[in-house]
DNA sequence: CAATAACCGGACCAGGCGGTCAACTTGTTA
DNA sequence: TAACAAGTTGACCGCCTGGTCCGGTTATTG
């Protein structure tokens, strides 16, 4: 299963570029994105792309599972924040930044074939988890508030301005602002349905 | 342009299986359902969908416009209702509920093709415009909140639902109520980008 | 500098897609 | 009921997709 001898230097330069130009891919067209488009826009043949990914949903799950790596380190180190409160606020504005355009539909998507997305995943519930926990403690978010509830709405402000046809960079901010209002424990109303 | 004649019996009888077998069928497979599996699902040929709806974009275009007309008829209802704070969320209630699965992407999809989803749409951001001022007016909605803001936000809480593999039907109005608590005036923090 | 194993790439394949069309069926009407 | 327009249908088309494969190339190593 592990390899056994380094990777051949021109196939580990192929290896990058050819990451690069799918999260770029991905990012713009979504799960639609084409390997040929990928292997072009990577300067590589289609033939390379296979060998080093057999599958599409091998390619995809490499680039989730650096996403969620990166989230989950960031989220552990925030875990030792002083202000709790900020540490979820800044967990939460650097998930949406990462995630450019392709949503968190993976989350379902690769994440119930591929066994190390569904171990990231995992661990990034848990990360998330505890973020929560720390800052429900401090009394930065209302008590009825779960990890999932803000895993589920981690990307909705970045996905909602994707309803514009033109939208500004910056404009997922002001929906995380508001989402993030909703979280806290002022003008809380009770909620309706149990957290999943 | 417009029908001379009325539609044979059996034509309109077609017609309407088609729509309904449509709408199932984006809402459960989003833009990509097939015409073949439409045809097949409302026990028609293939052929007969082109017919009655030169393009697949047609037909999706006949269904949106659908489903946009009756939310501003529940719109234009609700902005003589009593209490417009009340009424805000129950037309937010109502677009989460009839929004199944196939989220607001046709805002730019179908949007940019046909004028008269256009013109529905232009309509909707005005219904909802409307009745967010009257809920500000109220004071049940915070003063830095547009109709825009609402319009973008209101399919979130039935999209961060499909995130999960299986949720539960009405987990919506959990996030719903999360997301209305952020739109209230209560504990509203300043907004860091303008609306768009 | 050989020799060789790893690597590359693009022609190729099967399958599914949106859309067309000509032969056939059926509701309508006088 | 006869005759015709309107409606139906599924085989068919061109295109694009994910994935395969093998002849040629290249980095590595003794």
């Amino acid at each position: 299963m592990t390899r056994t001898r380094p990777l051949r230097a021109d196939a580990a330069r192929n290896r990058e570029s050819l990451l690069a130009a799918a999260a770029e891919e991905f990012a713009e067209h979504g799960l639609d994105a084409s390997i040929a488009d990928i292997a072009r826009r990577a300067g590589i043949g289609k033939g390379t792309v296979f060998r080093h990914f057999p599958t599409k949903d091998d390619l995809l799950a490499a680039i989730v599972l650096d996403r969620i790596g990166t989230l989950n380190d960031v989220g552990g180190q925030l875990l030792t924040a002083a202000d709790p409160g900020a540490a979820l606020l800044e967990f939460l504005t650097f998930a949406a930044r990462q995630q450019r355009q392709f949503d968190m539909s993976f989350l379902q998507e690769v994440g119930d074939i591929n066994p190390e997305v569904i171990a990231a995943r995992e661990e990034m519930f848990r990360t998330v988890g505890a973020l929560v926990d720390r800052a429900r403690e401090h009394g930065a978010v209302r008590d009825d508030i779960t990890g999932t509830d803000v895993v589920l709405l981690m990307c909705a402000p970045k996905h909602v301005t994707s309803y514009l046809s033109d939208p500004p960079p910056d404009l997922w901010q002001r929906y995380l602002a508001i989402i993030f209002d909703g979280l806290r424990p002022q003008g809380a109303h009770p909620l309706p349905h149990p957290s999943p």
